[in-house]
DNA sequence: CCATTACCAGACAGACCTGTCTGTTTTTGA
DNA sequence: TCAAAAACAGACAGGTCTGTCTGGTAATGG
């Protein structure tokens, strides 16, 4: 049996996830839960923090997906690719509702501190996230770029995802990615291919 | 003298962009413009077809910008790091409030037709401007692809400023699009000059 | 001037919001 | 078993939301 903290959580996510924030009210959310309200604020002192702690867990669950992610065998642009083809499959089974923290940044109020602050943690962290991607890529010094490039495209990807409800900008944002971290492999291949023959010419 | 109706456009979409559709009611924005309720709903039928109203308006103002860059002597690299410098811009003069059409998607009920056919089509529009963009760039059968790549990276990069409150989403993503847009001509070039050297050692 | 039409003011209605509070039930420990 | 503490139920309070409506004012044309 769930503890009752658990079910709320658990329940108001799913309703965030699906109308945001500001589209569910704690009466939807006790009536789902089959909480009352007095449960409801025994165990969260408001509404914020329920958003707080959702976030929270949502962002727990992201850095376990990741770090298994991470030590799975997949390397280079299969990497990618896979971790692209999650976020379409994701979305495709939430009738393209995309990013919790980005849906909820879009509405509160530039003064809840607290909501922001989680907002920004889980974003400082998925860039590092991308970055290490990279890394497990191949890419040294150019990880950063690279994973920045990554997050910026799947963060655009699951934006245009939602608003245009279709998966083509997760599934071209997937080409793009790939081929980005199979770019520089080649091309590093290609500028020493010039110099050997470079210097095949000036013998 | 402004016509009541432009006026509460103009009040109604600075409210709007600032907190968000869901942010602010009927009755703060009538205030603000110094409008009756009655006054009001003589112009709009209802809050809905006031963010419709202001979506198109939105819109419209960026199609007149859009076509006035494209008629301008920029090309290339320069063209595409001015586009993303507005942007850069542009939050930074609105507390980094993104792009008004994906925060109302973010917020807005699925089955509230008007406001996400306006919120589509748009997008769809500002996808093919970044191909024309492309191929004011110089790329031709490539130009689509890079088209959406500017696209997804200038989407990521608002999204993310955004939820960051912070302008580097930004300057990374100017970064990379020019770098992209400069790239494709130097690697054609670069292959010519490969089969060049080829046909030479061929000799 | 008068009648008609268009525009306007703001009270009202009904719905929903978040959080508080009183009374009841359950759990715990002596 | 009993008393105290914790947990729970749901009515209540005060506020805000969107849209309606009645009465008033301004503009127009005969």
């Amino acid at each position: 049996m769930k503890r009752i903290r658990d079910q709320i959580i658990e329940t108001a996510g799913a309703l965030f996830q699906e109308k945001g924030y500001t589209g569910v009210g704690i009466n939807e959310i006790i009536e789902k839960s089959g909480v009352s309200k007095a449960g409801f604020y025994q165990n969260f002192e408001s509404k914020e923090n329920l958003c707080v702690q959702w976030l929270m867990e949502v962002h727990r669950q992201s850095e376990l997906r990741h770090s298994t992610f991470l030590e799975s065998d997949l390397t280079g642009p299969e990497l990618v690719k896979t971790h692209f083809s999650n976020l379409s499959d994701t979305m495709a089974c939430r009738n393209f509702r995309g990013c919790p923290f980005s849906n909820t940044a879009s509405v509160i109020d530039a003064s809840i501190g607290r909501i922001r602050t989680e907002i920004e943690s889980h974003k400082i962290y998925l860039r590092e996230f991308f970055v290490d991607l990279a890394r497990k890529c191949g890419f040294e010094s150019e990880a950063e770029v690279i994973g920045d490039h990554l997050f910026l495209l799947y963060s655009g990807a699951a934006t245009e995802a939602q608003n245009l409800r279709s998966d083509w900008p997760i599934r071209r944002a997937c080409e793009l990615a790939t081929r980005l971290v199979s770019t520089r492999p080649v091309d590093a291949e290609a500028e020493n291919e010039l110099r050997r023959k470079r210097e095949l010419l000036s013998v």
